[in-house]
DNA sequence: CTTAATGCAAAATCTTTGCATGAAC
DNA sequence: GTTCATGCAAAGATTTTGCATTAAG
């Protein structure tokens, strides 16, 4: 494997990642930086991000336009998420079920090299509207 | 609501994607009509697509390159989908524990308005690598 | 010194939109 | 005849890449 250099602006990325509990953007990301007087070229950004996921240290997900969310990994295996659409507050989900249940697909069926995707995403009480019994907002159709 | 007229150009797209067993993207959607002889444009291959899955008719997914893919969905509700990445083959799955545990995430946070995403992928008998056992490609960091 | 990392600008890709024209109702 | 649908080209948005420069090992 090609060997890579530690460099102040990766550290810098990585730490920034490390003390964040959501999922943040590419361009919110070298904003957040750029604030703290951290200027980072985004084709860096982009580059060190790749790297970290190719490395297995970040979970991502991808919002509805299409941008890419990353978030530090703590531990070995991906993790679960819930988030919110809104403010991007993120919660970690127990999603042994799941990982169950695709790993029963994986046995039973004649594909390889199966992956799984899975996000939950919604309002969090700060976001939701305050009286849902009202005529609020209805749920988004499911797009899986 | 809006009324929504009723033309050849939407029909002639709905009709093909019903006689698709697999996930299909605007663009491959659009030459495939083209090599059919029927030239619709990308515009309207776009907005046909998205008025469709605001109508709840079609199922969707993303590739890794954010590129989203689509499929019509026969019932009413969603459906759950293991895909091949290499030849579009998709077989449908059942999901009811991911469903259920989707509920009972639901039902056990403040969370509104929860949506899930699950999406399963691999490569089918056809397209993976016919002796496995041998130094064949490492299976795919699971990006979730 | 040798090779990788960075910044900048340009390019690539997928998708959306403004506007004039044409078709549906 | 109104209003919606369509095509075209241009614009948007996110991400990638070529290339010269800088810095790590």
């Amino acid at each position: 494997m090609r060997s890579h250099r530690h460099t102040s602006r990766r550290s810098r990325i990585l730490h920034e990642l490390q003390h964040l509990d959501s999922f943040i953007g590419a361009q919110p990301l070298h904003i957040r930086l750029a604030v703290a007087g951290e200027h980072i070229s985004m084709s860096t950004i982009y580059r060190t991000l790749h790297l970290l996921e190719t490395q297995g240290r970040l979970d991502t997900i991808r919002e509805p336009n299409g941008e890419r969310l990353y978030r530090y990994r703590p531990g070995p295996h991906h993790q679960h998420y819930l988030t919110c659409h809104e403010c991007g507050l993120t919660l970690t989900i127990d999603a042994t079920v799941v990982e169950d249940w695709a790993e029963h697909i994986r046995a039973t069926t004649n594909f390889a090299y199966i992956t799984h995707t899975v996000e939950l995403s919604g309002l969090c009480n700060t976001c939701a509207p305050q009286q849902p019994a009202h005529s609020g907002p209805q749920p988004p159709t499911e797009t899986e």
